[in-house]
DNA sequence: AACATAAGGATCGTTGAACAATTCGACAAG
DNA sequence: CTTGTCGAATTGTTCAACGATCCTTATGTT
């Protein structure tokens, strides 16, 4: 209907196939979503802390946009639940209490459960082995915020087998959510390693067509990831 | 830290405890949001239809607020699903595809099956019981309309078995984008008598225990209702 | 007649300024 | 030590303006 490159779409697997995955990228995105991904950025990484303060002079002066559009952002990353807004007092990067923490794990159990209880394809196990790898990998070279990150691809990949791309982007959303956690971690080595031989544990059972064990091995696995999170970030509150 | 009620918050549970609780209902909400309020009622009660486009001037007119507050509705309801937010061409009532509807299946039954396997208490069973009585009720009287509402609650009821506030938050955005949907079947009856004693059955099971069932009856349950939604809304695209 | 191109109007995207409403801290009074 | 009051700072909202983009219609070319 207003798919503009239907003629070429379907004249076989051309060459021009490839270029079908960067239509994503192909639409533009307006100033405040671009700011939005700034912020994004700047809190997961760490460096808006939680329960600070942005002010929306600052931040605009700072970007160089109007107010307007900065509030604009500021509503999109309050609805990932990154932000939190105030009324009349600001926004604020979030906090999340321990209950938020045990509540998001509530849903890992739920989301992820699902995921290992279905038949992976050939191509998502390769995705979930190349998760899995890519952490092994990180972890031999001591680099542990790689791990990390390897780790979040390692789940996300495993919701992929959901098929469903609300339930893909919920995922991201949470894991966006949990970073802000993450940041507590003082010992980023104790909080990942465990993980990675269990990571692999896990794809061995789903490459053994077990579901069962595999849910079971998860539930585990998310029961002690929680338990090392709250021990470490109850005491500051 | 910012806490500016600790000094009484430690001092035993006093009466003031109590107001605790009223601490969200004195967030009062932002124009912006109450505008979001409205246009999300608007949409999901079927005024504005899927595919119109909402113009700016026009309801910011309409509304007496300024297109700036108008927008940053928009932005909320976007992120609900229930507007699409097309670059320079304006926002629109989302339409949704049949794959759309089949992914919100996908979603309802990990999150709903996830709900029944758990143990309800009698507290939860109650409200439960309640949604299924008043859809009994509301078919009674040939109230189709009602018991539409009746069985959402009863799904929304369900999905607070499983304890979590986001999940509880995804089922009711889940259900909003649903709605946009169920305007398509011109007999309500056809679609929502089937489940009135399907309610009731899965409550049964509930009662006596029985999760595996449940959950088994669920999928068949939500097989039925995507398929019976599917065809009516396939012909007309 | 089919197609490409150009012009125009409508609408969105963004800005900057302005003012009202609200919060918060400081300070004075009881 | 509590309560009331004031004022600065910040947010909430409006408004007007202008450039950018899209859609339609008209125009011209092959």
């Amino acid at each position: 209907m207003d798919d503009s490159l239907l003629s070429v779409d379907d004249a076989a697997d051309s060459p021009l196939a490839d270029l079908e995955h960067d239509r994503s990228r192909l639409g533009r995105s307006s100033t405040a979503e671009r700011v939005a991904d700034i912020l994004r950025d700047r809190v997961t990484e760490g460096f808006f802390e939680p329960g600070q303060r942005l002010s929306e002079e600052a931040i605009a002066d700072a970007l160089g946009v109007s107010r307007n559009t900065l509030r604009e952002a500021f509503r999109l990353l309050g609805h990932e639940g990154l932000l939190d807004h105030r009324l009349n007092r600001g926004v604020f990067v979030r906090i999340l209490s321990a209950e938020d923490v045990a509540d998001l794990y509530r849903v890992r159990r739920v989301i992820e459960g699902a995921a290992v209880r279905r038949r992976p394809s050939g191509q998502e196990l390769a995705v979930i082995r190349e998760a899995v790898a890519d952490a092994e990998r990180a972890a031999a070279d001591d680099d542990w915020r790689g791990v990390g990150t390897a780790n979040i691809r390692f789940h996300q990949a495993l919701v992929t087998l959901n098929q469903s791309p609300r339930l893909d982007e919920a995922m991201r959303q949470l894991l966006a959510e949990l970073r802000l956690v993450f940041h507590v971690m003082k010992n980023p080595r104790a909080f990942h390693e465990p993980f990675v031989t269990r990571n692999r544990k896990l794809l061995e059972l789903l490459e053994a067509d077990r579901p069962d064990e595999a849910a079971a091995f998860l539930d585990a696995y998310l029961d002690d990831a929680e338990q090392l999170l709250v021990r470490a970030y109850e005491p500051n509150r």
